[in-house]
DNA sequence: CGTCCACAGGAATGACGGGCGG
DNA sequence: CCGCCCGTCATTCCTGTGGACG
């Protein structure tokens, strides 16, 4: 069933777009899950060893997983419960499992409700108190008699924004259920996530602990072997593109996420050119464009005084040499805000919009001593100029500001 | 060697908006 | 549904500081 919707996609996609290198797109996409996971076998073998249990009605250890972003946590575990769901149907067996992730769900009502649905208790998306919700839960898992594994996603940003009640609320959980036990996979890919939980929490959560390394670069080789065989047509990918993917995803931080973006990126690249081959210049192309879009974006979602801040850094570097410092920054952001009409903020808030700039990459910027002359900023731009002026010129309020002449030009030089 | 510049950056506090609990 | 509380952004006030200059 599901492989002839599979080959009619194909052929739909095919027909539609009739794209001459992808076969199939969706499977370069990171929340696809394959079938296969290559280098992850041990991984799955453990996860695999630790819930068995809930098969035959028992409840298992609860698990804690770490690891960087595309290290396969999520793949693992979503390949491990899809197996578990399937062979409990093969054996009837009464375990449920519930795969959240908690950064997109939000709050901790949608979390509970997702759990509640993954339990057949139907809840209002609105509405109730989260305790009620809580109660309902537990109301239901008890008159049901069941095994509830639940996977819990990025679960580090749940305790961030939310605290950790909930998770101390699903650790006590089992305190009070007699016929039913819950189990619980937390992911996370903070690894220094355990520090901003309760310790009794954290003793109950990672009764089990897996840490998932980084790929290296022959891995993600594998990896995206796999998928390309799937995402392209036959001889449409070059070895050496596939190589260099690997290597550039490897040289981040060994992840497969990026690895497959850039694959995908490039494909599109070739695609777009109208070749039919998928080479090196596609992958250092497609690094280009990701690099890129991810500045657009950030900068685009800066708020108004930020882009302002940017700007000023920007014209001060046309003048005096590469750098500028603290001071002059705020001066022509001052000046800049009065010609907008705008009030300016303080230079305590200011210092502050430069070092968020700085940790986002779109400025450099680092404390020196002038000596005599105080102790200040040395900043400069951490990006290509043309960027910025692509972005702000775009900019409603912003973009006849560009070619603004500093009145205090004069005292630069 | 002390001074003093031009800020860095911590702490306390206020304004505001959105979500939570009752 | 409403009030309260909490997080975010911003201001105010403040103490700290590396090193050129005299």
């Amino acid at each position: 069933m599901e492989r002839r919707i599979d080959i009619l996609d194909n052929v739909f996609a095919h027909f539609l777009k009739g794209s001459r290198v992808f076969r199939n797109r969706e499977v370069l996409r990171h929340d696809y899950v394959p079938d296969y996971l290559p280098h992850r076998e041990e991984e799955i073998l453990r996860l695999g060893e630790i819930t068995a249990p809930t098969l035959r009605g028992s409840p298992c250890s609860n698990v804690f997983i770490y690891g960087k972003t595309g290290t396969g946590k999520t793949a693992v575990a979503k390949f491990v419960l899809n197996r578990i769901t399937q062979k409990a149907k093969e054996i009837n067996s009464q375990v449920r499992v519930c795969f959240v992730n908690c950064r997109l769900a939000g709050t901790e009502y949608r979390i509970l409700a997702a759990l509640c649905s993954s339990i057949n208790e139907r809840v209002p998306f609105t509405g109730l108190a989260v305790g009620e919700l809580f109660d309902r839960f537990r109301k239901s898992l008890e008159s049901q008699g069941v095994i509830l594994l639940a996977a819990l996603d990025e679960i580090d940003a749940l305790v961030k924004m939310r605290g950790d009640t909930l998770l101390y609320e699903l650790t006590r959980i089992n305190e009070s259920l007699n016929r039913s036990k819950v189990s619980i996979i937390g992911i996370s890919n903070d690894l220094k996530f355990k520090e901003f939980l309760d310790p009794r929490v954290l003793s109950t959560l990672s009764e089990e602990e897996m840490v998932f390394k980084p790929y290296t670069a022959e891995e993600l080789q594998d990896i995206l072997m796999e998928r390309a065989k799937i995402a392209f047509h036959e001889g449409v990918l070059s070895e050496e593109a596939l190589k260099l993917c690997a290597a550039l995803a490897a040289a981040e931080h060994g992840d497969a996420r990026r690895a497959l973006d850039l694959l995908r990126v490039a494909g599109e690249v070739a695609e777009r050119r109208g070749d039919t081959k998928i080479l090196e210049e596609h992958v250092r192309e497609a690094q280009k464009r990701i690099e890129h879009d991810r500045v657009y974006e950030s900068i685009k979602s800066l708020p108004t005084h930020s882009k302002i801040v940017l700007l000023s850094a920007l014209i001060l570097s046309r003048f005096d040499s590469d750098h500028s410092i603290t001071g002059e920054i705020y001066n022509l952001y001052s000046e800049l805000c009065e010609q907008l009409g705008m009030s300016p903020l303080t230079q305590r808030r200011v210092s502050e919009l430069i070092n968020e700039l700085d940790v986002m990459g779109l400025l450099n910027s680092r404390v020196v001593s002038l000596g005599r002359y105080g102790r200040t900023k040395k900043i400069s731009l951490g990006i290509p100029r043309k960027i910025i002026i692509d972005v702000l010129s775009e900019d409603e309020i912003l973009k006849d500001m560009l070619n603004y002449k500093p009145r205090f030009l004069s005292s630069l030089q």
